[in-house]
DNA sequence: CTCTTAAGGTACGGCGTGTACCCTATGAGA
DNA sequence: TCTCATAGGGTACACGCCGTACCTTAAGAG
């Protein structure tokens, strides 16, 4: 231990110990402790950066996340929608979902973490794809104008983490995100034609 | 302190505690010593009754709830729903609402513990109560036979529960259930005719 | 070369869960 | 009526974690 790191190296050091954290062990086994001793450091040097645990958790997720998928482009409609959803299944059910669940279960009380938390999860970003998806369909003459609107965009991702919210766990089947599609999404797109 | 109570009484003194603990702090503010000293007792005949302190929790709860209010009749499909939202919403929004919350986050990653939750917290009959609605619609001719599906049933709850998730706070607008009701429950229900 | 700033080291206070141990009332059955 | 297994009461404690305080020491700007 020569050198002592400094600013944005050691800043470095502690979100990627904290996110290795997150992998291992999830948001509620992320322990400031064992972050700090991973980093090679200790308590002071994070809590100087970042008030909370919390903080410190979204922070590190970030260091995870880095999707940025391209849209799903397979022609129709209903197939998009599917490719759309079968994604979030797979990030959601992976570890990786898993500690955003755990965070987002931490952040739940707090208003303030929480509008953080979007920001950083990309959920914006999904509506906006969602959106997008509709507005092709719209363009080909599969869907209704009247088709693209927020809620109705925003619908199938909220079922979707509904169903992770009653269920808890692994990964939702494949015919869920099927019944999804078939019985409500695209019904409500075409529901709301005239 | 002359006699020592036992079995079903200490059992319910410490239910009651624990609810009143649930009612004043939430479920991240119930701790099992202040349970404990409230009830009279001590965390030992706790311990012997529920494994966690989330099991107490949940059991708890159910201490609470007791609502089962009759189905709305407003004679159209359109009344009936948003009737449903709105008591739907009084309740998630109340304090007692911010308890329920508080237990699900906490049994967020416990699958045991959900579908505890589910059964106690009237998810269930929730969704039959929906569907008994829509049913009613059916037979008064406002809705297609093909509307009357477990998921279109599901559908504006989920909605609304997504609303609690991603806002985070204290009670969701009305022109939001309005929205939920307008541009997707309705829609959706015309767009399975056929 | 000095001096402010930030890192390292370490120790705590406080709180909460779950367990251990030992004592004592209760009530069922002989 | 007496005995005794059972369950409640009291208390202490190990353990883990968060967040803070305090002091020492390297780094690097001026």
């Amino acid at each position: 231990m020569t050198t002592r790191r400094r600013g944005k190296d050691l800043e470095d050091a502690i979100l990627s110990a904290a996110a290795e954290e997150l992998r291992e062990s999830g948001y509620p086994g992320m322990t400031m402790d064992r972050v700090a001793a991973r980093a090679g450091t200790n308590k002071n040097a994070i809590y100087r950066r970042w008030p909370h645990r919390a903080a410190l958790g979204i922070a590190a997720y970030r260091h995870l996340a880095d999707a940025a998928m391209p849209d799903p482009d397979t022609g129709t409609l209903r197939g998009d929608a599917l490719e759309m959803l079968r994604r979030a299944n797979e990030t959601w059910s992976s570890p990786f979902g898993a500690i955003l669940r755990g965070l987002l279960a931490a952040a739940a009380d707090d208003p303030e973490l929480l509008t953080l938390m979007r920001e950083r999860s990309g959920a914006d970003t999904m509506d906006r794809a969602w959106l997008a998806m509709i507005q092709r369909a719209v363009a080909r003459g599969e869907a209704p104008g009247e088709a693209a609107h927020p809620r109705v965009a925003a619908t199938p991702m909220t079922l979707l983490r509904g169903e992770y919210a009653t269920r808890g766990i692994p990964s939702v089947p494949d015919e869920i995100l099927v019944e999804i599609v078939d019985e409500v999404f695209l019904p409500l797109v075409r529901g709301r034609a005239g």
